[in-house]
DNA sequence: GTAATCCCTACTAAATTGATAGGAATAATA
DNA sequence: TATTATTCCTATCAATTTAGTAGGGATTAC
């Protein structure tokens, strides 16, 4: 399952990419707007800023705007930041690679050889995918 | 992250498709060349039972079979009994379809966009994979 | 009738998820 | 400078899920 987190996470970028201006939109907006639970979000839209994904403005008037334009945003990155690791089982990560402490053969594993296909195929569509083509209509 | 419930089951069913015998294999054999907690594995292959992908044999020299060839076998079949729909979503789930509460207009939606890709390439995969496929130690 | 095996129910500890609460720090503006 | 609006940070918590454990009933081979 797809976590509320990463869902509500997605919405927000959507929103902030739809928004287009120049202002820097607040958390409390975008929580009424996409029906979202206002302090979570909070703690949603700061990873994203922590992670380089979201830039903000502190103080009256301040808030969350997009690093990149919504083209350049890829949801590899965005996916990785909200839901962990992509693949399914660490002994398929790319990014967090860890041996599985029972598995003698990986080339024989059962579970490492679905997998891996599962993540090359997921990964496939995070690459080709951008935050612009998601908030567009039709896309 | 893949459940632990899922990575023994699909060890389990490989270790029965590559014994290949006639004799239905016991639960304790396979927790054993597995590493698997047996009370656990037993109730795992009595899902997988109930399923209809194992056959069961009680009472001493018991155990359990393949109902189908390791060919016949599809991973859709295994991974919605082990891990559940294979959707992250069920607004974009195939057999078990729900319409999210707040989403106004699924179009729009930019999870359900994004998260249909993901199911219909995770698809692509389990359709064109069987438990041949993962047994072998080529393929 | 005994031993081996699957079958079934119930329970439990630990981890994760989805929040909520309270306030500190910062910035605009009157 | 005082006020107000906002992000930032830490802590806490209830519900759910996961990964098992325990105990014994039912069935079958021998």
């Amino acid at each position: 399952m797809l976590s509320k987190k990463t869902k509500y996470g997605l919405k927000a970028l959507t929103f902030i990419a739809r928004s287009e201006g120049d202002l820097p939109l607040q958390v409390a907006e975008i929580a009424k707007q996409e029906q979202i639970p206002q302090k979570f979000l909070e703690s949603i839209l700061l990873t994203l800023r922590k992670a380089g994904i979201l830039g903000s403005k502190k103080g009256k008037h301040g808030g969350y705007y997009l690093r990149e334009t919504p083209e350049d945003i890829l949801m590899t990155d965005v996916m990785r930041v909200l839901e962990g690791p992509i693949a399914m089982v660490p002994c398929v990560s790319l990014n967090y690679y860890e041996k599985c402490d029972d598995c003698v053969d990986e080339e024989l594993c059962s579970v490492n050889k679905l997998m891996l296909q599962v993540r090359d195929s997921t990964l496939n569509v995070f690459r080709n995918t951008t935050l612009a083509d998601l908030s567009h209509p039709k896309g």
